[in-house]
RNA sequence: GCUGCCGUAGCUCAGGGGUAGAGCACUCCCUUGGUAAGGGAGAGGCCGAGAGUUCGAAUCUCUCCGGCAGCACCA
């Protein structure tokens, strides 16, 4: 058989230059070739837009791109290799575990561990003076492609009884390419760095945690290790602080400081709110149901407490069932507490006929919802069993779906900039395995609300099989101060419950049809809004949300008379305000009300006493500034106004 | 729900087989001080609950309950 001559091979550079080769060449030969400072400096690079090693040899022309930390890319790779290096060390220091897989993930890395004893914190520490040795052995990493068999007989033989059910999953056809570095060998789509040595020093462990084996809980759970990466000390240093400055907006935290809120363990997952907190999630309703007023929706109220029955009807006894609390049998009935408000909603709209001209029908009902969360799930504010929904239901025909979608998008979006979140995350969740209604009903639905979310010209993401057992959804997510992402607004498109609860309306022909139901929450949940809020915000609210808008507070004892008066003129225009009379020194009163973020202190010497004036200290500044009382409250009721 | 860690004063935490400590907060007294902690005194805890081991348990063991992190779930 003849050797076929290799085929030259011309690159092409970012810039537009060119080199040429005699026959395959690497990523580590061009890198040389452009000069010693980039051999040094790369990582990996991009193929065709497509990540490579540096080793694998290129035989066709190409357009490549050398990978170097700078890059966007680097910290992706940097990630990945820490997990292997992670997995090195583990099964090094602890040979009896076994590796299943181990991601970057954003900010960091993991890898599943399959192993009898529990890792603790101490052991973390061990690992990572391991991965810091393996770095300073920098061991080349060397990609393999393998056959399947042998792929699957070497690791069996390892006992690594996770990683061949992996293998034996990949389709037909797939490379199956493992990666080996010193005497570690893990299956891998890659790419990789091309030594450990390349890894750096700038990553650090930072939790052990159960995780089931891929994904489900019918599955054993594995011990995962969460991780950290950067490209450099600098930059690890900068995402700790970050973590601590975050851990001091924990809603939790501040919920406390600011005499917000509590939980406690006779009502687990039930929030307890105090005056302030209460103020506040008034404040936001009496702003949405303004909002909502404006955009054409009426308000209705239904029963928290309903027969058992109309649960079955709707499909969520079936669904939910375990997940909503009941009553004991009374009078033969067994009732429930409303999970949700939609089939209430639906017995408010047939009352009465319908007609095609009616719609569409915007029905809003701030209805609070108890649901038997696990126990697990629960988590301060964002995930509770007790909480307040912003819903609305809106019976419309077909024709007006997308109409009605776009316009809910534009108001979530709107109202969402209003508080300051630009960075809106929409998910669009189709039909789900556990579902009621046929096919047709569904591509209908999936379809009219995927054409709304298209013509808003909103960018989303989807999710497959995420929507509700009734319909497809959108969802708006907003993301904690830590950067857990907690899904708040909500659309969804329903084609089928207004069926399933008899729910009509007569069209121009004369025949009844059920009405298309769109359900939506804007904040979704009261609770949950407020948790983002607070830390959103770090507690300091803008002055229309803020509890406690004003603390009047004076220098000496000479003033208190002074200081009433500065008050009831501060309440009388509509403020929240209260007096600080307590004989302390002026700076123990600023620090205490600025501890507890009060926006605005009114402060109040023999010297204001005798101008009529007030001196105004805005959290977070150090300075103030005189000014009259009128002209102080005018500004002050001009600021507390919420965005129209 | 699952895995791991944790539970001591209102809060943050120290201690640890011989029936409890600090700082802040709280109460009282002194201090009237011009913008982020003035000084002193005092009060406050069945050491999450139950059972076991022990002469003796807040401390060790077990079981529950709750919290935290992650996973699973999320109408």
């Amino acid at each position: 058989m003849n050797q076929a001559a290799p085929n030259p091979v011309t690159i092409t550079l970012p810039d537009g230059s060119q080199k040429h080769y005699d026959g395959p060449v690497t990523g580590t030969q061009i890198a040389t070739d452009i000069g010693p400072g980039l051999a040094k400096a790369a990582l990996a690079m991009r193929v065709n837009g497509a990540q490579w090693d540096l080793q694998r040899a290129i035989d066709q022309d190409a357009a490549i791109e050398i990978i170097t930390r700078k890059d966007d890319d680097a910290l992706e790779l940097l990630r990945h290799d820490a997990a292997h290096v992670m997995a090195e060390a583990v099964q090094e220091l602890y040979p009896d575990t076994q590796v299943t897989i181990g991601p970057a993930i954003e900010n960091g890395f993991y890898y599943d561990f399959a192993r009898e004893e529990k890792f603790t914190p101490e052991d973390l520490e061990v690992i990572e003076a391991r991965m810091k040795e393996i770095v300073g052995r920098d061991e080349e990493i060397v990609r393999e492609v393998w056959n399947r068999e042998d792929a699957i007989k070497l690791f069996k033989n390892m006992g690594e009884d996770y990683k061949a059910e992996i293998i034996a999953g990949i389709p037909e056809g797939e490379d199956i390419s493992l990666y080996r570095q010193g005497e570690f060998i893990d299956l891998c789509a890659g790419p990789h760095l091309p030594s450990t040595g390349k890894l750096g020093s700038a990553f650090k462990l930072t939790k052990v945690a159960g995780a089931y084996w891929r994904g489900d809980s019918n599955n054993e759970m594995l011990q995962r290790i969460y991780g950290t990466a950067w490209r450099d000390d600098k930059e690890l240093k900068a995402y700790l602080h970050r973590l601590e400055e975050a851990e001091k907006r924990d809603h939790r935290r501040l919920g406390a400081e600011m005499d917000l809120f509590h939980l406690q363990e006779e009502a687990q997952g039930s929030v307890f709110w105090h005056p302030k907190g209460w103020t506040l999630f008034q404040t936001l309703i009496d702003y949405m149901r303004h909002r909502q007023t404006r955009a054409g929706y009426v308000e209705i109220n239904t029963p928290d407490i309903m027969d058992k029955g109309l649960w079955e009807r709707s499909g969520h006894w079936d669904k939910f069932g375990e997940n909503m609390f009941t009553t004991e049998a009374k009078e033969d009935r067994v009732y429930a507490l409303k999970p949700m408000n939609c089939p209430g909603g639906v017995q408010v709209y047939r009352q009465g006929i319908k007609s095609y001209r009616d719609l569409p029908m915007r029905i809003a009902e701030f209805g609070k919802v108890h649901r038997f969360e696990p126990s697990g799930a629960l988590h301060g504010l964002m995930r509770v069993r007790a909480f307040t929904q912003d819903d609305a239901h809106i019976f419309c025909t077909e024709e007006q779906i997308t109409d009605e979608c776009r316009i809910v998008c534009r108001l979530i979006l709107d109202i969402y900039s209003e508080f300051g979140f630009d960075d809106v995350r929409i998910k669009f969740s189709d039909r789900p395995e556990k579902r009621i209604g046929s096919d047709a009903i569904w591509d209908k639905s999936e379809e009219a609300l995927k054409a709304a979310v298209d013509a808003t010209g909103l960018e989303y993401s989807t999710n497959p099989g995420e929507g509700a057992f009734y319909g497809p959804k959108l969802e708006f997510v907003l993301r904690d101060a830590i950067g857990r992402d907690w899904q708040c607004g909500t659309l969804q498109v329903d084609l089928n419950l207004p069926e399933r609860l008899d729910a009509f309306y007569v069209g121009a022909d004369g025949e009844k049809r059920p009405p298309v139901m769109l359900h939506r929450a804007l904040f979704g949940s009261l609770e949950r809004f407020i948790g983002i809020l607070i830390e959103h915000y770090a507690g300091r609210f803008p002055l229309w949300l803020a509890p406690l808008q004003a603390m009047v507070t004076t220098i000496t004892s000479d003033a208190d008379d002074y200081a009433r008066e500065v008050l009831s003129a501060v309440q009388a225009a509509g403020l929240r305000a209260e007096i600080d009379l307590r004989n302390e020194k002026i700076n123990y009163k600023v620090r205490e009300h600025s501890v507890s973020k009060v926006p605005v202190m009114l402060v109040v010497g023999k010297k204001e006493a005798e101008e009529g004036t007030v001196s105004i200290r805005r959290l977070g500044s150090k300075d103030q500034t005189v000014t009259s009382l009128d002209e102080a409250v005018t500004a002050l009721v001009e600021e507390a106004q919420p965005p129209a």
